[in-house]
DNA sequence: CATGAAATGAGAGTAACTCTCAAAAGTGTC
DNA sequence: GACACTTTTGAGAGTTACTCTCATTTCATG
């Protein structure tokens, strides 16, 4: 969806005749969406997540309650959730089928960080920030990575020929999925200091060759 | 009253050397601890998790609810706290400090799949499961994985010499957890069957030196 | 404008926690 | 055994995320 409007948070209703296929309720929608996610941030990065009560952000929202448990399920989807998955879901895609497929992860992930930061930077280190801070948070962002692990379990079996659903693909998948999250909580424990795509370069580095110094099979360590 | 069960935690006939300095007050929490326990395995079996509540557990337990919370913190702690961790990291400790630490780890991985099949067998399938079927589970079994993270990256740094906070070390930490955790899930959803030592010794395989037939690198990718 | 469909709001209900405070039970001393 | 002292427990009220239902409002359409 190229719904690019919904992303300017604060934006009204000012731009009449640019979207023909969508009707005042599809719209509604989307600013109702964006209002209730807008509405937690200023309140979380005010008072503090667990401070912020759902009936504070209805009210901030200008929608009852219950409108807010219709847009999302929990309350840390309103933190976490964006749009970004499909766009990053055709990207891999469009890959080539012969380029190794870690290369592929790679430049997806960059791509991710790139839409992430470009549109909304704070909101990064905001989510950044949760995660490490807040257990559920931090849980609901571990469960989005399993969903993604099925994306890119597709990918390492249709590129290397093993089963999808073999417990080595599941394995090294979650594995994946680990040690890429580790890197949001190391980028967040650190005061979001630096840029996040050079440690994820690094994070790449270790997931593809294993650790720098002394090798997964640790035989020669004695490396100062 | 169950308190067979009980009996069977202190097991006073295996550690004769434990009893004197025990007073009734420990022996009571002890016996407590492990009726609340009991109380929720038999619950869960017969009804599911989320159609257990506290209430019918701390009925079962003949204590009330406050006392399931004082505790337990969470609901999926009673299913998921064992007291075999201080064991493991003890077994941790002993491994000579010129194995490779990777060899530590799966020695430990296996003493840990020993204790908790011959202690309590129908627990470790009943945990796996609930792990696979009850997100807030999962979530909380994903939680004590990042703690013994801690414990990997110290037993890493140690005999590498590389830095125990450093993004390397914490993201191969993570990832050997996230792999680790994702064969419970995988011998859950094939219904336990097998002996869950191999599955780990098969993922460890995978930890250790990338995927068996297309290499992480991916270039020599045409194995049937 | 009328009619049907979808979104909303209001309210009641559930259950996992949290906090407080008084009663009860274990511990050490005389 | 009676005494103070500490720890553990139970009872109950309160908070909050989340669910469900139903009546009302709001959009879409012929």
């Amino acid at each position: 969806m190229t719904t690019m409007t919904a992303a300017r948070i604060t934006t009204p209703a000012d731009r009449p005749a640019e979207r023909p296929p969508m009707g005042l309720r599809e719209r509604k929608k989307l600013k109702t969406r964006q209002a209730i996610r807008s509405a937690t941030y200023t309140l979380v990065e005010e008072q503090g997540y667990d401070a912020t009560t759902i009936e504070q952000i209805a009210d901030r929202a200008e929608v009852s309650p219950s409108t807010v448990f219709r847009y999302f399920p929990t309350k840390e989807d309103i933190v976490l959730t964006d749009e970004y998955d499909e766009i990053l879901l055709e990207e891999l895609r469009a890959r080539p089928a012969d380029e190794p497929w870690m290369d592929s992860l790679r430049h997806v992930m960059h791509k991710a960080l790139a839409l992430g930061v470009t549109e909304e930077p704070e909101v990064s280190r905001l989510r950044a920030r949760l995660g490490v801070e807040v257990p559920a948070v931090r849980a609901r962002m571990v469960e989005s990575m399993s969903a993604a692990g099925l994306l890119i379990r597709q990918a390492v079996a249709d590129r290397t020929g093993l089963d999808q659903d073999g417990l080595e693909v599941r394995v090294f998948a979650m594995s994946l999925m680990g040690g890429l999250m580790e890197v949001s909580l190391y980028w967040a424990e650190n005061g979001c200091e630096g840029e996040l795509s050079d440690l994820m370069d690094r994070a790449m580095d270790v997931l593809e060759h294993g650790l720098p110094a002394g090798k997964p099979r640790g035989e020669l360590r004695g490396k100062p």
